[in-house]
RNA sequence: GGGGGAGUGGCGAAAUGGCAGACGCGCAUGCCUUAGGAGCAUGUGCCGCAAGGCGUGCCGGUUCGAAUCCGGCCUCCCCCA
């Protein structure tokens, strides 16, 4: 009776002075109180903590903010305060990949420069960060496009220049004839421009390269990095290193300058089956080789060649196409003269741009053969052959036949001594070659860092001299595509002189590829406002590498190997004494709502109206809560509700005045709620190091539950009730910073609750005292016993026995076996 | 075609060799309310009145015991062709 008049008073009581959780004010009050008294200012280095990267991949200011950016950066920036509770000194910065394509289509689009176009969106974006209530340091936020961070990619370059890292060479690159430009790869959509549809063609122009492949070898070296079994499986396959045999056929009868045809193969111990060699369009001896009734033919095929995107080439889909040459190579191990043909299925850029085509043995050179009519010799035979002629290419081992002194040999043995043979004998030798080329980065677009590079008449390419970087992109210049780099058509920015002999040189009008940027921006936050170098070495020392990395997996062969590329490079000019950027990766998986995409036409989702109704904490507890970060989330506005309800349920817990509480469950029920949250502490800091946010939030969200219950009964003192929200409030403040920090301060705590450490919890205080085990018999479930935590084995089964639903089971029956797992069940077989 | 990931209630999902469905949504019933798109309580995998049986894409295997491990197949998503 006390107690039910005791808490109708109290209820009567508070809910007056009491009022309700209204997310809009107090999260604009908690983001200018952040801000004015600094609390996310990052010092290099505190007495007595470590320090913690905490590094989210940073966003191109393409337009506004969306809910897939919530999703990637409200993760993040969670982990990053949980890191921060849990006692690191973390850098969690942020900045603006800002240069590149899709910003400078945009501005063509709605006819405003660049810039302007880049920097209101950036304007817009750090408003919507704030609103998040990311917790930044916004002293480091850094802009790729203004001088002060692009004069480094250009002294980077420079760098690279000198170790002969960095070259200009001929090569072909994607041309979008509808938007009168080259585009990237990664622009290029089924064989087609992303931007106008009109299908990519390949021309041949001057491109600036970075030597990437010089390091193929230690990309591959990933058993050191903490990173998703994923990405690792992605660069090694975009690496793709292969071992096999560059095989010279003889051609000198033509009496050309070459006298041999040089083709790269991974199966050299099919080379007595070829019957054809296909070369590459582009390949160099082409011209040369085609005889004149076949010129016509092979002119024309080269046209169309050209007119064809890679992808569309190699596709597995696409009929393979060639025309003869009319010319003929010897193969030096057996005499035989095979014809050359052109097909286009060839790339000039992978091995030599001339394979051998063995039809008995490949299935792309078996349909190709049959198509053009071409022999097919078997000469690695399966098992119990009798010499018929194959139906399908065997691609498997067997047994050298139809290959001279090796026949009879396993051809895993065949490839080896043929190799011997081809090395002994000069006429070939082994090679290991990588799908991996060159990194391609000059660009003909005007948003992009200018390539500090001075041609001169006399003294050829000439590097900018340091000190005169930066190389500036003219703001005033003509940005639309012409067909040509924007910059040539800006004589102030051409017309210049050489730094070696003073003469009237040009500059080089291309730009680089923003994945130069993004290559190195995680140095460039150490000291985000060093002038004299692109970072501080002892920044850099304190910093890096970064502890955890997170992001999306989209960038997994791009961004993601650049960056470990420029890692190294820096390493072994002296600039920095590590070779990995980022020693722990985390990939969020995509955000879709009711099971689509989400897209600003057809699927919306704008985040700034799902704050303002429901809060930025509830966006991103919301978020959190869907499902496991990793994998995505499925957002449908009906959930919404249930987070909502938590977090009022938290507010209200957290404002009930406790006074009143007295101990009237005893000792037992204040070790319950007590055991409640020890274990909840367990589970949620487990959980967070983890991103296992989803169900973190569940853990916090049973706690709510059980405090409530535990009011009702009225059953425990103040100062445990007290304790408990306190522990309540630190682990929900990484997930919801604004409501826990008003809740910190209305329970009259000390500013800031994300200053504060997350409590720990007691093993001994969060086991439980009774247990539940389950009975089994012929491991079905037949009986659930309520135990002492401490029970042995003996017990357990004499427990087990005294059930009468276990004797139904067990009377007429021979025990045959009994298994015991301590804690959890009792298994009987029984026959 | 190759590689990777996934498949569990009406829905988002838990459980990674030991009680399948925690937590949340939705739904049902009741309470409270001038009102309810608020709050509270109880229930909610399927079949069955019940006892009980069935149940984690499908088929098989390992094990005392499998959503979890192994083999084969189907479907979906991502990356590369």
């Amino acid at each position: 009776m006390t107690t039910t008049r005791n808490r109708q008073e109290r209820d009567s009581s508070t809910a007056n002075n009491r009022d309700r959780y209204e997310p809009s004010s107090i999260e604009k009050k908690w983001q200018e109180r952040w801000e004015r008294e600094a609390v996310h200012k990052t010092h290099d280095d505190v007495p007595g903590k470590d320090n913690w990267y905490a590094l989210v991949m940073f966003p191109y200011p393409s337009g506004d903010v969306h809910i897939g950016h919530w999703y990637q950066y409200a993760g993040a920036d969670s982990h990053a305060r949980f890191k921060r509770m849990q006692g690191y000194n973390v850098l969690h910065p942020m900045g603006f990949d800002s240069f590149g394509l899709p910003a400078e289509n945009a501005a063509i689009a709605s006819n405003i420069h660049p810039r302007i176009y880049t920097e209101t969106n950036i304007d817009n974006m750090r408003r919507q960060f704030r609103s998040m209530g990311t917790s930044y340091d916004w002293d480091r936020e850094l802009t790729t496009h203004t001088p002060d961070y692009y004069r480094w990619n250009q002294y980077l370059f420079l760098r690279l220049y000198e170790a002969g890292l960095a070259y200009q060479s001929r090569g072909f690159a994607n041309w979008c004839e509808g938007c009168q430009t080259t585009v990237a790869n990664e622009q290029v959509l089924d064989g087609a421009c992303e931007r106008c549809e009109t299908p990519i063609a390949r021309r041949e122009m001057d491109q600036w390269f970075f030597k990437i492949t010089e390091y193929a070898d230690e990309l591959l070296q990933m058993e050191h990095i903490d990173w998703p079994n994923k990405i690792k499986v992605m660069q090694t396959n975009w690496i793709g290193r292969s071992q096999g045999v560059d095989f010279q056929f003889d051609i000198s009868e033509y009496g050309l300058s070459e006298s041999s045809l040089t083709t790269f193969t991974t199966r050299i111990d099919t080379v007595y089956g070829v019957t054809f060699v296909v070369l590459a369009p582009e390949h160099p001896l082409v011209e040369q080789l085609t005889r004149p009734e076949q010129r016509e033919a092979v002119s024309e095929y080269i046209a169309k060649a050209a007119r064809t995107s890679e992808i569309e080439r190699t596709s597995t889909e696409r009929e393979k196409t060639g025309v003869p040459t009319g010319a003929y190579a010897t193969n030096p191990l057996n005499g035989d003269r095979v014809p050359i043909l052109v097909g286009d299925y060839v790339l000039a850029t992978y091995g030599t741009g001339a394979v051998m085509g063995v039809p008995a043995h490949d299935e792309r050179d078996l349909i190709f053969a049959r198509k053009y009519d071409l022999p097919i010799r078997v000469v690695i035979a399966p098992d119990g052959w009798d010499g018929s002629d194959l139906t399908e290419a065997y691609l498997t081992p067997g047994t050298q036949v139809n290959s001279a002194e090796f026949d009879g040999l396993p051809n895993s043995e065949g490839l080896e001594k043929i190799a011997d043979k081809i090395e002994a004998e000069n006429i070939g030798n082994r090679r290991v070659t990588y799908r991996m080329r060159d990194w391609q980065f000059s660009r003909q677009r005007y948003w992009g860092t200018p390539i500090p590079i001075i041609h001169c008449e006399s003294c050829g390419t000439v590097p900018v001299p340091v000190t005169d970087l930066p190389v500036q992109l003219p703001d005033e210049a003509e940005f639309k595509p012409t067909g040509r780099s924007p910059l040539a058509d800006d004589p102030d920015f051409i017309n210049t002189s050489c730094p070696e002999c003073g003469a009237p040189a040009r500059r080089e009008t291309d730009t680089m590829d923003t994945f130069v940027d993004s290559s190195w921006y995680h140095l460039r936050f150490a000291s985000p406002q060093e002038a004299e170098a692109p970072f501080e070495p002892s920044a850099v020392k304190s910093w890096l590498p970064v502890h955890q990395y997170m992001g999306g997996a989209e960038h997994a062969v791009m961004h993601l190997l650049y960056a470990r590329f420029f890692t190294k490079v820096l390493r072994d000019l002296k600039m920095i004494d590590f070779g990995e950027p980022y020693s722990r990766l985390f990939n969020q998986g995509l955000l879709v709502k009711d099971h689509q995409k989400i897209s600003k036409r057809s699927n919306p989702l704008a985040p700034d109206p799902l704050v303002e109704r429901y809060g930025a904490d509830t966006i991103r507890c919301y978020l959190m809560f869907l499902g496991p970060w990793d994998q995505g989330g499925d957002w449908s506005d009906d959930g919404l509700a249930g987070i909502t309800r938590w977090l009022n349920r938290v507010w209200e817990l957290a404002t009930r005045d406790a006074s009143g509480l007295s101990s009237t469950g005893g000792e037992q029920a204040e070790r319950e709620l007590i055991r409640a949250a020890h274990k909840t502490t367990r589970r949620a800091v487990q959980d967070l190091e983890r991103f296992k946010f989803n169900t973190a939030i569940a853990a916090l969200m049973e706690l709510s539950s059980e405090m409530n219950r535990r009011w009702e009964g009225g059953s425990v003192s103040a100062g445990t009730w007290s304790d408990v929200i306190d522990r309540l409030l630190l682990l929900t403040a990484p997930l919801a910073p604004h409501i826990a920090e008003e809740l910190w301060e209305r329970r009259g705590h000390s500013f800031s609750i994300h200053n504060q450490s997350l409590p720990g919890w007691d093993d001994e205080l969060a086991a439980d005292e009774v247990i539940t085990v389950v009975v089994q018999i012929n491991g079905k479930v037949r009986e659930r016993l309520e135990l002492a935590a401490d029970v042995t084995e003996e017990e357990a089964f004499e427990a087990a026995f005294a059930s009468d639903r276990v004797k139904a089971y067990t009377d007429d029956a021979e025990i045959v076996r009994r298994i015991y797992v301590p804690g959890k069940l009792v298994n009987l077989v029984v026959r």
